[in-house]
RNA sequence: CGCGGGAUGGAGCAGCUGGAAGCUCGUUGGGCUCAUAACCCAAAGGUCAGAGGUUCAAAUCCUCUUCCCGCAA
């Protein structure tokens, strides 16, 4: 089986490395041009890159696919027998999904169709869901949208995105290698996506983390932990960006006004929102690291009665 | 060479208009107490990121290096 991989960040490594240990071929490996400048220095290459250099395989960063005849070319003359998405960050057109004799199959990090789309986990932690899971569909014109071939879920919990990245990456991989021989030898069943039941999974920003403490603490808390490790959740603090990486609601009543820091303690910060209290116990201002209210509190102060916007 | 913040005892910070290294917390020992994460007393613990330079004297000024982080991409 000549196999032709397009992935691109973290979430697409594990897979990579799995696929290349077995008996499978890659033949190629697809990822996104290099990033600009990290910090001024050096440029960055996508994870996906650096572990197909680590494993010797051939790397293609094509700017653009659509209309690109020189990559589809070099694409069709491989002869792969499947194509295999994950996090690549482009969606694929059909002159593309129709190279492989297989066809195209993508490792999706959502239990579909819920959650179609850039950011899957995000979502499914913001939105509170009980669980999610990754799916290994067949690809379509469209996004997201094609037959279902093998699921794995996992509770959500406490867990945070970035926690979730890595436990699905590593789902992902294995079911992809389990569900593999099937698909090469076309016994794997297509489950239809019921369609009316499809949600958009958008790409989340940095700027999207700015915390409207106007909701509840509950949806506050998920908000936090989904954006927790990237892009980050954040609120305010005198002219400084206060980032936020825990928080807990206490379920506690706060007649205070919107935003209002009610107390401090080495517990954490409490701080007045929608309808409850939300203590906040792990944050990171401008040039710090991350660190813990009871560590930043031992040689900074904060005012009770402060309002975070 | 995108902009900027930072590196000081285990942790978080102050000191940085140059002249004997400090604060809060923690740790250890002791005391008080029915008791305590509370209080009181005492102690340990730092080549001030590294390398050069200026100076009678550098954590503090100048140069270079390494590492961490925020913003912008």
């Amino acid at each position: 089986m000549k196999i032709v991989y397009m992935g691109t960040p973290d979430f697409a490594v594990q897979a990579l490395e799995l696929l290349y240990k077995s008996e499978y071929e890659v033949v190629l490996v697809v990822t996104q041009p290099d990033k600009g400048r990290d910090r001024g220095k050096k440029v960055q290459f996508p994870p996906v890159k650096e572990k197909a250099l680590e494993l010797g395989l051939r790397v293609s960063q094509p700017e653009k696919i659509k209309g690109n005849e020189e990559f589809i070319e070099e694409l069709e003359k491989l002869k792969p027998d499947l194509i295999i998405v994950a996090a690549y960050g482009k969606l694929l057109p059909k002159s593309v999904l129709e190279i492989p004799r297989v066809g195209c199959i993508n490792i999706h990090g959502s239990l579909l169709p819920k959650y179609r789309g850039a950011a899957p986990i995000h979502w499914a932690v913001i939105n509170g869901e009980q669980e999610t899971g990754v799916t290994i569909m067949h690809m379509e014109e469209g996004l997201d949208c094609g037959d279902m071939i093998s699921k794995a879920s996992t509770l959500i919990g406490k867990k945070t995105t970035a926690m979730l990245h890595e436990e699905l990456s590593i789902l992902g991989a294995q079911l992809l290698l389990n569900t593999l021989p099937g698909i090469c030898d076309g016994t794997a069943e297509r489950v239809k996506q019921e369609n009316e039941k499809a949600t958009y999974a958008p790409m989340v920003f940095k700027k999207d983390g700015h915390l409207d403490f106007t909701k509840s603490p509950k949806e506050l808390e998920q908000f936090i932990r989904g954006f927790n490790s990237w892009p980050g959740a954040y609120a305010i603090l005198g002219e400084e960006n206060m980032k936020i990486w825990e928080s807990y609601d206490l379920e506690k009543e706060n007649g205070s006004a919107i935003g209002t820091i009610t107390k401090v303690s080495a517990q954490g910060i409490e701080v007045s929102s929608g309808g409850g209290t939300l203590q906040i116990t792990k944050i990171q201002m401008p040039g710090k690291k991350p660190m813990m209210v009871s560590d930043y509190l031992k040689g900074n102060k904060l005012i009770e009665g402060t309002l975070l916007k």
